[in-house]
DNA sequence: TAATTTTGATTGACTGATCAATCAATAAAA
DNA sequence: TTTTATTGATTGATCAGTCAATCAAAATTA
């Protein structure tokens, strides 16, 4: 069998196999075993390539967050003006993708081992960071830095909390829906906060692509 | 040692054992002899008391709700107009119990349980409906009933993200500013919502009390 | 080209640790 | 004496992780 160069072919696999077996049954207490069942391999492959359960659990939300950027830059490609930037945010954070139950159950069970898990947790807050960060620099476009900074906050929490939500799966309220709500939102928190008096309509200020890196 | 009725006694300490250990560990795999040690009893007695660790970890969830009750319960009496009420159910959601970094560790491990344990999803169905039916009863008393149905949706996804994000502990927001952000959207969803023209100021036709229960 | 050695890929079988759950035994009230 | 509370000891199952052995491609040598 030893065709050479397996290596990043396995890796990928193992990768792909976790998230599915996690999303699948719901929590990070899936088995080696399980892993490379749905891989295809034994389970001593995978303590080959990745060492230990916690490293190819660390590698999987990597990728998780990797693809989760990928949809991000392409999706920010498109967007104009900071107000055009500002809805590529929301459509991302709600891409079909993300929103599929099985990966909403990883992301679950990540939050949680986030707890424990120092290196978990590092990844979900550069997450965090970054939903907040790219939602702030189009704000700032649009109101002053202290009032941004809120509205920022307060998207992020509701973009997270409609994901957590639907987790749950009791009356699932669907792409489209939690998009119009996080928009609802910024319509309504946009034009109840007296914009930014240098910045509005003038040339913006931020207009760097690639800011979602 | 045996004196009479020790069974309530000790099914109290093991649950409260339970949430601590749990809140301390972030996860739910935590062994049975951790939270007999903490109760103080041995693991063979919580076997005794609660047939099985899944059993125990259920009435543990439960205690977390019916005390999340009991908060809201007090919280609302002192409400007079459904715009308290709102007020009043949102500031019992951070309530500082509720805010502290065991209890939501606690939550976020049971969100996770809930992908694989059928009761444990009940429950929080259970509190995911009533926090969306409270804050929906008052705000039909301001709203058309469609708009109502937007903003309990959007504002309880506002409170479980704010919640959720804390658990990172990156940043943390804190209880008044959390406040803050879910109050600035009620207030700014109701102004920009045409409101409910026959109950408006009117006497409310809802002041049932103890609706949260 | 043919024979050989080396190297990467892969696994089955095993180990040690951990835990939920059981149970028989004990001790003290009623 | 019967009932209730309690535990130490044990069991059976599950898993992460290890290891020596195998297999076949690739590299090297003849």
């Amino acid at each position: 069998m030893p065709k050479v160069g397996m290596e990043p072919v396995r890796r990928k696999a193992l990768v792909d196999a976790a998230l599915r077996v996690i999303g699948d049954h719901g929590s990070l207490a899936v088995t080696m075993s399980d892993i490379a069942r749905q891989a295809g391999v034994s389970p001593a492959l995978a303590h080959h390539y990745f060492g230990s359960k916690e490293q190819l659990l660390i590698e999987t939300i990597r990728s998780l967050l990797r693809q989760l950027r990928r949809d991000a830059v392409v999706a920010l490609k498109q967007a104009r003006t900071p107000r055009e930037r500002l809805s590529a945010i929301v459509r991302v954070s709600f891409h079909a993708d993300q929103f599929a139950p099985e990966t909403i159950a990883a992301w679950l069970a990540f939050y949680a081992e986030a707890q424990r898990s120092e290196e978990t947790r590092r990844f979900l807050v550069i997450y965090a960071r970054r939903l907040r960060s790219n939602l702030l620099a189009d704000l700032k476009a649009l109101l002053p830095a202290d009032a941004a900074e809120r509205i920022a906050e307060g998207a992020a929490a509701m973009i997270d909390g409609l994901y957590i939500r639907q987790s749950l799966k009791s009356a699932p309220i669907g792409i489209e829906a939690s998009i119009a709500l996080t928009e609802d939102y910024l319509n309504a928190l946009l034009a109840s906060t007296s914009p930014s008096p240098l910045k509005e309509k003038g040339k913006p200020l931020r207009t760097i692509q690639g800011q979602m890196t």
